[in-house]
RNA sequence: GCGGGCGUGGCGGAAUGGUAGACGCAACAGACUUAAAAUCUGUCGAUUGAAAGAUCGUGCCGGUUCGAGUCCGGCCGCCCGCACCA
């Protein structure tokens, strides 16, 4: 019996694909008729080669995508490159190869790659982000985002990753390293541009709700990171008329709590707040408290570890409510000068870190909630503040309210003495895009000693990367470069500087699904017709770790972009569906010295392993990502050199759920393997003068009546498990069907023609996993023209009623038998039937029947003692 | 500390409140073979029993229900995210 081999079958099945142009997504305005379907996948950085763990994720978009098509969707699945990145300089340095040319390299090898998993993509839209014709766009983007306010300069305090020379975003940072290299980030004070996603922080989050085919899970993560507050901004008026004179006349703190500001005792600001600055330059004290907070670190444990620590500024301040009542200023190391106003009110009662600090520094605990159940007369606050709901008291006007009611009496009152107001707080910042970095897209912004800050004409676009530049210093190559920045001015003629920063790579994957839908625009970024008429990606599939970098950034670049002319998007979501998606993961081999071995420079044995060079036994460690840098990796086109794509496909969309992470074994691989030959091994066994894949046994009866009923079973199981993103489901009733042909080679009455019917549901059902296996089958049966182009097989319902039912049988709620009986049987009898079965009858010796609950068509459970 | 998720065979995992363990992997036994690989057939939660069967069993304790892996309450454990956010 003939083996199937992918080899051979594969490249012949994508040619056919390819030379039909299958792909290719609608055309512009899509006149065909059918409705849209955009699925993407988040594309890749060009990073050298994929292997079997990138499979995953495009493999998943590209069951979704055939399976549309079938379904008559017109679907736009594109393809291009996130290319722009420091890995690319990195080489550079290492190998002397020019970062475009080793991106270039990189994505022919990658395409490649894709092209021989066989993924249904639409190859005509491909781009990378690194070509002028892609970054031209971008710089004319930040030009828009320019007029429109949303982007700016300023001096700030930022992030600076040491290894790779260049400043980070705050989302960039995980516990104070850098998302790259791993590096302790340190503080810099820096003139740099950001854009102003602060702006959208409540659209941002109200607009998560709408969400409701993403994962819970980044709606919360994203509402977190945005840290939404509502509370007060509350002025305190200084005592100090120097003070005064300097910084104005009252020093501002946010809080959510307005309702317990009669139990303030001090108040306290961030170490680097302005005002502790000067008092520090003639307050010794205050300058060693200053300077010691700002070398302490900014990891987690750090923090964590901290003592609370302050020092008493001198100063003072009139309490809101009561000009009379002088609260003191301190200084706090547990006071964040970068959220709120840096200030904070201390009531220590209704916060433990007030209260922690109150006690060390034996300032006033007033308790001004009372919870319920306590007594207003002996209720006191020791080492536990209480942050609850309660009836407020020692609180003068507000004395007898419940907290909540009080909130909004404290801020009406602050706003009629125009000593405060209800106001809303954000921890999230505005994005910082500058990066000191050479392969990135230039800052289209001209430096004029005369006129400042110029934009480049949009006629001038783009502002190109020069090549020749060199990487043997590890600073800006633009910056150093002995020519490109020199410029003049387009306001004034004069000499001027060019911007020597590029943006932040995640500004290139913020609008690229926009590219997607119109790449040959030239004038513009993208056709806005086509932009709205493709968006919002109706199923985006990527990995967890993007679930706040990327997608708030993009999510913040479709609003901003509603906001200029260039488009005008319904929702301003750019992603409707999202699924994300779990890692492959494969054992990590060490040997004796250390280094990380690849999975083919080792023997493995059973609960052990050897270097194959060196026969030296190898240290298994832990089951990891597929990754790099441990080595851990199977390259694809091994993979499929020795498999075929359908196994690799088939392989990571079998047995874990799909957002679950799924191990890499070889004997999960042979077993593919074993699967694969066994479809093929049913499908050659009908004989050839079979009736075509998309005939109807409409005559079988007995055992060929059973296995169509399996089989349209299975269609509208695997059916629902395909919209429900259950693939290692549908994976499991593909495996139940073909086990059920295998058993069904017999003859009998209309067997032939029910396993041809059989066989041609399953070609068409396994068409959006193992697409390639699926057209040999299609082809082998008979069928007309390619299986992609047939439609997605109709379940025949009449084939799901039963006529005869099994009935499980409990006693008490634990089964004791099972009733065949017919499936409109009147209870009554089925009843009678149920209470005679042997089992059943053999249970119920010596008991009562008390009650007897028959669930139709599902089970029958006799109450009996 | 706060928020989210998850605990089911040797392993990955299935189960609209209705026969727990589908499907796959591993293991074991057998067939084929000179032999091995491949392939095929069968067994495969625990205890007990010759067998039919019985009892127990979805992290632990309780509750709701005719019936709970599933729903509710309380614990324990693991994973992820955020973390002095006023």
């Amino acid at each position: 019996m003939s083996r199937y081999n992918p080899r051979e079958a594969e490249p012949k099945w994508q040619a056919a694909w390819a030379e039909r142009d299958s792909f290719r997504a609608g055309g512009p305005k899509a006149q065909n008729g059918k409705p849209k379907y955009y699925v993407l996948e988040m594309f890749p950085y060009p990073s050298g080669r994929i292997h079997v763990g990138h499979s995953r994720n495009y493999t998943m978009g590209d069951v979704i995508a055939r399976y549309k098509r079938a379904r008559g969707f017109d679907v736009l699945h594109p393809m291009g490159w996130d290319a722009f990145g420091l890995p690319a300089e990195n080489a550079a340095r290492d190998r002397g190869v020019h970062p475009g040319k080793w991106t270039h390299d990189n994505i022919d090898a990658m395409r490649g790659q894709l092209q021989r998993l066989g993924l249904a993509l639409d190859w005509s839209r491909e781009f990378a982000t690194c070509d002028p014709s892609y970054y031209k766009h971008q710089q004319a983007i930040f030009l828009k985002f320019f007029e429109k306010d949303l982007v700016y300069r300023k001096t700030a305090k930022v992030n600076w990753d040491p290894v790779d020379q260049t400043v980070l975003a705050n989302e960039q940072v995980i516990d104070g390293r850098g998302w790259r290299s791993g590096a302790l980030v340190v503080q810099r004070q820096l003139d740099q541009w950001f854009f102003k996603i602060t702006a959208y922080a409540d659209e941002l989050t109200d607009a998560l709700d709408t969400l409701d085919r993403w994962p819970e899970k980044v709606r919360v993560m994203q509402a977190n990171w945005i840290g939404r507050s509502r509370g007060a901004t509350v002025r305190f008026p200084l005592t100090e008329t120097e003070i005064a004179d300097e910084f104005g006349p009252t020093i501002d703190v946010f809080t959510t709590r307005p309702d317990t500001l009669f139990g303030a005792s001090f108040l306290a600001l961030a170490p680097d707040h302005p005002i502790v600055r000067k008092i520090a330059e003639d307050n010794p004290e205050v300058d060693v408290f200053m300077r010691e907070c700002a070398r302490m670190g900014t990891t987690a444990e750090d923090i964590e570890k901290a003592p609370k620590r302050g020092v008493d500024l001198g100063i003072t301040v009139r309490h809101p409510f009561d000009p009379s009542w002088e609260l003191p200023v301190w200084s706090a190391n547990f006071v964040l000068s970068s959220y709120g106003t840096g200030a904070i009110f201390g009531s220590p009662a209704g916060d433990q870190r007030d209260l922690d600090f109150a006690r060390k520094y034996e300032l006033a605990v007033n308790p001004v909630v009372l919870p319920a159940g306590e007594d207003a007369a002996s209720y006191t606050v020791e080492d536990e503040a209480y942050t609850g709901p309660g009836t407020i008291i020692n609180s003068r006007f507000l004395d007898g309210l419940d907290t909540e009611t009080a909130l909004q009496r404290a801020i009406s009152e602050l706003e009629s003495l125009k000593l405060g107001e209800g106001s809303t707080s954000y921890r999230l910042r505005d994005w910082l895009v500058s990066r000191q970095r050479y392969w990135g897209c230039p800052i289209p912004i001209i430096h004029c000693d005369t006129c400042g800050v110029v934009p480049v004409p949009a006629d001038q676009l783009p502002i190109v990367l020069p090549e020749d530049i060199t990487f043997d210093q590890p600073s800006n190559p633009l910056e150093r470069h002995p020519t490109w920045k020199h410029t003049d001015c387009p306001s004034c003629g004069k000499p001027a500087r060019r911007e020597t920063d590029t943006l932040d790579t995640f500004v290139c994957s913020s609008w690229y699904f926009l590219r997607f839908t119109s790449p040959w625009s030239e004038d513009k970024p993208f056709d806005a017709a086509e932009a709205e008429h493709w968006l919002p990606v109706d199923q985006y599939v990527g990995g967890i770790e993007h679930a706040i970098l990327h997608l708030l950034y993009a999510r913040f670049f479709t609003r901003a972009l509603n906001d200029t002319d260039l488009l005008n998007m319904a929702s301003g979501e750019p992603f409707a569906g999202l699924f994300t998606q779990g890692m492959v993961t494969h054992e990590t081999f060490k040997s004796g010295d250390g280094r990380w071995l690849s999975p083919e420079e080792v023997e493995r044995k059973h609960d052990s392993a050897v270097e194959i060079a060196t026969g030296k036994p190898v240290t298994i460690g832990g089951i990891e990502k597929m990754s790099k840098s441990k080595k851990n990796v199977v390259d694809l086109d091994a993979f499929v050199e020795d498999f075929g794509a359908d196994a690799a496909r088939w392989f990571v969309l079998s047995d874990s759920p799909p957002e679950r992470d799924v191990e890499y074994t070889d004997s999960g691989v042979e077993g593919v393997w074993r699967f694969i030959q066994r479809l093929w091994t049913v499908v050659i066994s009908l004989p050839e003068d079979a009736p075509g894949p998309l005939s109807v046994a409409t005559s079988a009866e007995g055992d060929a009546l059973a296995l169509r009923k399996t089989a349209h079973k299975t269609l509208k199981g695997v059916t629902e498990a395909i919209e429900g993103f259950r693939f290692n489901s549908a994976v499991a009733q593909i495996h139940d069907l073909v086990n059920a042909l295998r058993k069904a080679e017999g003859g009998g009455a209309g067997m032939v023609e029910a396993r041809a019917e059989t066989l041609g549901i399953l070609a068409r059902l396994i068409s959006p996993f193992i697409p390639h296996l699926a057209e040999e089958c299609w082809h082998r049966l008979g069928g007309d023209g390619l299986v992609i182009d047939a439609p997605w097989p109709e379940v025949d319902l009449g084939l799901l009623v039963e006529t005869d039912l099994v009935l499980p049988v409990q006693v008490n709620g634990k089964r004791r038998g099972e009733i065949s009986v017919a499936k409109d049987l009147d209870q009554e009898s089925v009843k009678q039937i149920a209470i005679s079965e042997e089992g059943v009858a053999r249970s119920l010796e010596g008991l009562t029947i008390r009650k007897v609950i028959v669930v139709p068509g599902r089970i029958v459970n006799i109450v009996a003692g």
